[in-house]
RNA sequence: GGUCCCAUCGUCUAAUGGUUAGGACGCCACGCUUUCAAUGUGGCAACCGGGGUUCGACUCCCCGUGGGACCGCCA
């Protein structure tokens, strides 16, 4: 039965099972860019129906994650927690129509089954064992509080759709067995609560991770049942680990919420994740939100598997942090700062801008800021011999701390143009400025690698400068 | 084991029967530079295999092979 109504509805379904992770997000993503683009409507549905397993504090942080990411929703979040008396009228009719029966097989005499069907290499498959029960014989395992389940009959016959990304799949239902919809009358599961919601909520496209495609003849054995029509499917490549498996808890922490504390902007996470599994076609590399809703299509998906690749995430967030302004990243930075300097110069906010400027393009997640900048907070730490420039020996290098001194102090202008032209021409003069400018850079920052001397300079200001040439003068005495 | 899905540089991918198989990340070299970045230039690097179809296959078909997902009273 084809939907009757054009209308694009379309619904993100986390079970709120653990964080949000790259594998949910990117389908989230993918949902929206898809409904946005065609101007549809998205629901987002909790599918919480396993209580045990279901947490608030999940359901949370997919809520907070995913509109920090700037996925955003039209109409929920719905539980489905909350929505049984709903699904109890669907299962009623089904076990009154005879297509669904009870089954008080034990989970053991199930799995011992399983075994066996697997060693044996026939389809693992529940073989129908109380579908044959009496009236009789259902009430009395009733009455004396047999445990039990329902499953769903099977009819035989070959089921198939077409998948928007992957064409046509097929699939024989007599392979499928009689799986379970409900614990009981009133607790429905996952693939039964799901399609009566997909039909209640009139969703037209479900767009999900490949994982679920073995889900998807169940689901319409169902909706066929239940006479219900069936939506649109298109089934997403997964994401995976280095090993090429579907990506987990296994492969480190995935979840949006971690990469976000480390420091990685949303507009980078957007893009990587768009690109894991799409691509506009062309070369462009760089999207936003709004490029992407534009020019995103399910036709463009890929079929096959994308590796998730931290260095390219790393890239592209470095390039959006290099795009925002000073403001704006000064902002961003503070959360991994100290809150005051112990011991250090004041840094008042200007000044805190320009530590933030110097350090712009070598930033490739914000946390970094912290490592980067500490020196500004505190006294650099660092051994003698970080002083020395290739093989100057101590009397060299103490003479370039003299001359830095000298200079320095000289200088009325305290601004890194000034800092500049005044040392340059002393360090031209070497021969190689090295000599000059290395010990210069450590006795300021304490670190092999950093910003320039120069704004270092300016930033901590000429009294804190001259402090730190003296102490670099007394590690070398 | 069964069912289903997939297959272009290390990775993400372009190509829709005719290209020196393109781009990006990463890597390497060089330039700029006191260092590290950023940046510029250049380089290395791929069509899983075998059969067809065709004047011509990365592209279409078949068979292998390889990888993956699923086979819950989880979702």
């Amino acid at each position: 039965m084809a939907l009757k109504s054009k209308e694009i509805r379309v619904r993100m379904a986390p079970s709120p099972t653990g964080l949000l992770h790259f594998g949910n997000a990117r389908t989230a993503l993918f949902n929206y860019l898809f409904t946005k683009h065609s101007g549809g409507k998205l629901i987002l549905r909790i599918e919480d129906t396993d209580i045990e397993r279901s947490d608030k504090a999940f359901e949370k942080d997919i809520i907070d994650n995913l509109k920090w990411l700037g996925i955003i929703w039209d109409e929920g979040p719905f539980l489905q927690s909350e929505r049984t008396s709903i699904y109890i009228k669907y299962l009623d009719k089904l076990v009154k129509d005879g297509l669904a029966y009870y089954c008080f097989c034990t989970q053991e005499e199930l799995e011992g089954k399983k075994q066996e069907q697997m060693s044996r290499g026939v389809p693992a498959k529940y073989n129908g064992k109380c579908h044959n029960l009496s009236e009789e014989e259902i009430k009395k395992y009733l009455s004396q509080g047999k445990p039990s389940v329902i499953r769903f009959k099977i009819p035989e016959k070959k089921v198939s759709f077409n998948d928007i990304i992957r064409g046509k799949i097929e699939f024989e239902s007599s392979l499928l067995g009689d799986f379970v919809i409900a614990k009981d009358l009133s607790t429905p599961l996952y693939n039964f609560a799901l399609v009566v919601d997909d039909f209640e909520m009139k969703i037209s496209h479900v767009i999900r991770g490949e994982d679920h495609i073995p889900n998807t003849p169940k689901q319409i054995l169902l909706q066929e049942a239940l006479n219900l029509p069936q939506p649109k499917y298109g089934h997403l490549p997964l994401i995976l680990g280095p090993d090429k498996s579907k990506l987990s808890k296994r492969h480190g922490t995935q979840s949006i919420a971690e990469y976000r504390k480390q420091g990685y902007l949303a507009e980078s996470v957007i893009n990587f994740m768009a690109f894991l599994g799409w691509n506009p076609g062309t070369e462009k590399e760089i999207f936003s939100m709004d490029s992407l809703i534009k020019e995103f299509s399910l036709e463009k998906v890929q079929k096959s598997g994308a590796i998730f690749n931290i260095q390219r995430l790393d890239y592209l967030n470095g390039f959006y942090i290099r795009q925002k302004s000073i403001d704006e990243l000064t902002e961003l930075c503070q959360p991994y700062l100290p809150a005051s300097p112990a011991g250090g110069p004041k840094i008042d906010k200007q000044k805190l801008q320009q530590i933030i400027a110097m350090h712009k393009e070598r930033l490739k997640k914000l946390s970094e800021i912290k490592e980067l900048t500490d020196f500004f907070f505190k006294q650099p730490q660092y051994s003698k011999e970080l002083l020395r420039w290739k093989k100057a020996d101590d009397e060299q290098i103490k003479q370039s701390l003299d001359i830095l001194e000298k200079l320095l102090f000289k200088i009325k202008r305290w601004d890194k143009a000034e800092i500049e032209n005044v040392l340059m021409v002393e360090a031209e003069q070497t021969g190689d400025r090295g000599i000059l400018l290395w010990p210069f850079r450590v006795a300021l920052s304490g670190k092999k690698a950093s910003a320039g001397p120069f704004e270092i300079a300016e930033a901590l200001g000429k009294e804190e400068t001259l402090i730190r040439i003296k102490q670099a003068k007394e590690l070398i005495l």
